[in-house]
DNA sequence: TATTGGACATACCGCTGGTATGGCCAATAC
DNA sequence: GTATTGGCCATACCAGCGGTATGTCCAATA
């Protein structure tokens, strides 16, 4: 009798998957921190950061704002912690896509179709695409991206160019990269707002790999970027 | 001696130029108007719209709120205002350097080198590449940019795609226009970024050329971009 | 001359991000 | 075991912000 009052009073709470090296103390402070970044990266893609407020996250992580500024310096920090996690594992999903074929040309269609699909994603979208320059400074947010998603995308681009054309600095590669990474961004948001937009993505990557193939047309012919001069 | 000390005491005021079928009264209100958003382009080019204050704003226009609610229905109305003016100019100033030739693949080069720089220039920079997407929102971004640059971008690429492949259909060629509007706002960011801008621009001018030429050299052989599947 | 309404100014409100302070308790030292 | 410390978090509070409600003035019209 007395037990079973006791489980109806006392609130059912999962126990923590103990983690080795971990103190209970330690294990507790990590929950909190990372459900705040859970919470945080959901409101933040339904309403954006603006209209996010710390009220808002702390309520749902159910915490008080004192919780929130002992692990983060302020909204912002927060933001970014956001933005990295969601960056890391677009990154991440990227690779192995890539890993699953060998062949160089393949493994960029690959890689760059996977990139088209998280730019669709909601938390991609919103955090990463439309919101992350304003909302880190163009400056963080480049390098962030240089950390993940966008070095990613530089390697598939590196392989399709130098296969063609061995003598293209790194610059240029860059170059390339950017431009490239900044147009499937673009395109990647419109596809959303398409009426159907499985045909838009379908465009895209038809489009992106018509460029490719010209890029290396023209290689093969000896046509060199230096000679567009 | 009574005028000179009225010159003295009455602060010196440019005399509005008289504008015909306005009366006196509406020139003021048109004044204090356009005050305003030049006052708001500045701020919020120097300080991003977050950290601009509708305070200094007004302050900086020497008005009081009162006027600026009167005018506008809020922040976000005049930075929607502020953002079709600069994005007005901006195609303006491409539509222009393209009127200077008449060989559509200069006036391709000459609009695409034009909105090169104009990604460049921190007003549009700020305004509408960096926080354009987030303070509106995409969608209304989407819609004022559709009635001004890139509708510019998008015939250029329809003249270049089409002077090859008379096939390519309307969605095609807006695909493609997204992936080049949104390569060339993504690169022109990084020029600014760089040690040497002016050689970043040349390197970006000249991969964009070698992207056009692979199309049209694809396009001259007969490979529609049907084929890519 | 009387009246109206556009063009503002003034005063005020609620919310937000951020800070200052204090309490609790697990972990460590002894 | 006890004392002490410091990490972890709650509470209370503040200044600044965007936005609103109300009042005032005067040019334009009738």
């Amino acid at each position: 009798m007395a037990k079973s009052s006791v489980s109806k009073l006392v609130p059912k709470v999962p126990p923590l998957p103990s983690v080795p090296g971990m103190s209970r103390r330690q294990q507790f402070s990590a929950s909190t921190k990372k459900t705040l970044v859970d919470v945080a990266e959901r409101l933040f893609t339904e309403h954006g950061y603006a209209s996010t407020s710390l009220d808002a996250i702390v309520a749902g992580a159910e915490v008080t704002k004192g919780a929130l500024y002992h692990h983060f310096s302020g909204k912002q920090a927060l933001y970014e912690v956001v933005f990295e996690k969601v960056e890391a594992a677009t990154a991440q999903s990227i690779d192995a896509a890539m890993r699953e074929t060998k062949d160089p040309w393949e493994q960029a269609r690959a890689g760059l179709r996977t990139f088209l699909q998280a730019v669709q994603q909601p938390t991609y979208r919103r955090i990463v695409v439309q919101e992350g320059p304003a909302v880190l400074g163009y400056q963080r947010y480049r390098e962030q991206e240089e950390r993940s998603t966008f070095t990613v995308v530089e390697d598939i681009v590196a392989a399709v160019l130098r296969a063609g054309d061995r003598t293209v600095d790194d610059e240029m590669v860059a170059t390339f990269a950017r431009l490239f990474f900044g147009a499937m961004s673009a395109a990647g948001e419109s596809v959303t707002e398409a009426s159907n937009p499985e045909d838009a993505a379908e465009r895209i990557e038809l489009a992106v790999t018509y460029l490719l193939t010209g890029v290396q047309t023209l290689a093969k012919q000896g046509v060199k970027v230096e000679d567009m001069r």
